[in-house]
DNA sequence: TCGTGTTTTACGGTTTTCCGTAAGATATAC
DNA sequence: GTATATCTTACGGAAAACCGTAAAACACGA
């Protein structure tokens, strides 16, 4: 199995037992993490000892406290691990369930594993890391299996992603259309964007625009 | 210390670690319920056998699978336990910081102590069961202990919630008027609902109605 | 019962959003 | 190079939301 694992998870009582878990599995060397911006560092370090790590298995969302960090997302922290070790297996262990962001975590950050925090995610864990390791294939946690068919999230494209943004920051339509030009994202006209609008609802069958917001904050969007 | 303790919690990886701690107060009996309906029927059937729980220690918020269950909330579950044993000890033991479902927790469901898991949550959770116990007194996580005096929640009242709610569903000004009437909620005049929503945007600073459901949103009192 | 202050409702004008139509621009195929 | 399809922008009227003012209803003490 493998030799060195991280584990990236901020909350104490799930982290205790995601260590007995690899420790099960027979895993020589557990290090861990409580923030980002330490498996960062560790990730690093690990690297310039030459004894880099083999599986990083990482919570999705950290929890801010007094102290100061960069980094708040498993996201942030694999788009930066990404940079120096891009070859690092990666385990997300969460409670996330949002096709949005699972998707994307999949798509752009290549992670190998989702395993979704639950009443039986202990026996998926150890499949998840059993299937990246021994038969370097990818995992997702059954009950998510069907979101990554998900037609919505294909259709969602950065322009609604930012479109969605800006409205639950309550900026105005006109002042959409103008922040647009200025980021260079076209299309740019009020025109163009109520027309996307009104698709969005379409899609979600939002009656209206506070509904569209609503829905996708439970998504996980905005 | 206590005797019978339940754990309500539906994550394996938390509630095998919850399920040490407490084991570690010298506490005999601990059962444990994965969803909100069976620790209902455990504390009933307790009730009963005339051997009642003395301790709750449960999660807010439990996720949906396959099973179909009446309660998906720690605030259901209490509310019906207050029904039949008003004066068990409850924990709440969660990830939750939002403000407005704490302070509720407080002083509408009377529960005794909420612990914020994190990452020093373990030993909050020793010293928690403790004070409600040895003591007999309240117990909130020092991080947390400052929203219960938090302005804003205290001037949130139930019609603010139940208009913030209908937002979110996309329902128009006009027809909240009429659900209003229909559920002799009052103000209900249109005027008086814009009335309120403006008083809303005030306190929260919020642009629009769409950036205000955010907000509410992001707090989560929608 | 009356008066005073507060809450609720009614109304009207302005702004923003909504939605359809059409013109203009851009890309693609032939 | 022209035709065709698609994308983008422009415009205008209708609906909804916004905001201030004033009348009406209600609450409560004198």
């Amino acid at each position: 199995m493998f030799k060195k694992v991280l584990i990236a998870e901020d909350l104490d009582s799930i982290s205790i037992t995601v260590n007995e878990t690899l420790k099960s599995l027979k895993i020589k060397e557990i290090q861990h993490s409580k923030y980002c911006d330490d498996a960062l560092l560790k990730v690093k370090k690990a690297l310039l000892d030459n004894n880099p790590f083999d599986l990083l298995v990482t919570d999705l969302s950290f929890t801010a406290d007094h102290r100061k960090v960069k980094m708040y997302t498993a996201e942030a922290l694999i788009n930066e691990i990404r940079k120096i070790q891009p070859t690092l297996k990666i385990v997300v262990y969460s409670v996330e369930d949002k096709s949005f962001r699972i998707k994307a975590l999949f798509e752009h950050s290549n992670i190998d594993a989702f395993v979704n925090k639950g009443r039986k995610s202990i026996s998926e864990l150890k499949t998840a890391v059993k299937t990246v390791v021994v038969e370097d294939q990818k995992y997702i946690s059954p009950q998510l299996a069907s979101i990554l068919q998900d037609k919505v999230v294909h259709e969602i494209d950065n322009f609604d992603v930012e479109l969605i943004r800006q409205l639950a920051l309550g900026t105005p339509q006109e002042e959409i259309e103008t922040i647009f030009k200025q980021l260079d994202i076209k299309p740019s006209s009020k025109s163009a964007i109520e027309k996307r609008l009104g698709k969005l609802k379409d899609y979600f069958k939002a009656k209206n625009t506070v509904h569209l917001i609503a829905i996708a904050k439970d998504m996980g969007i905005a």
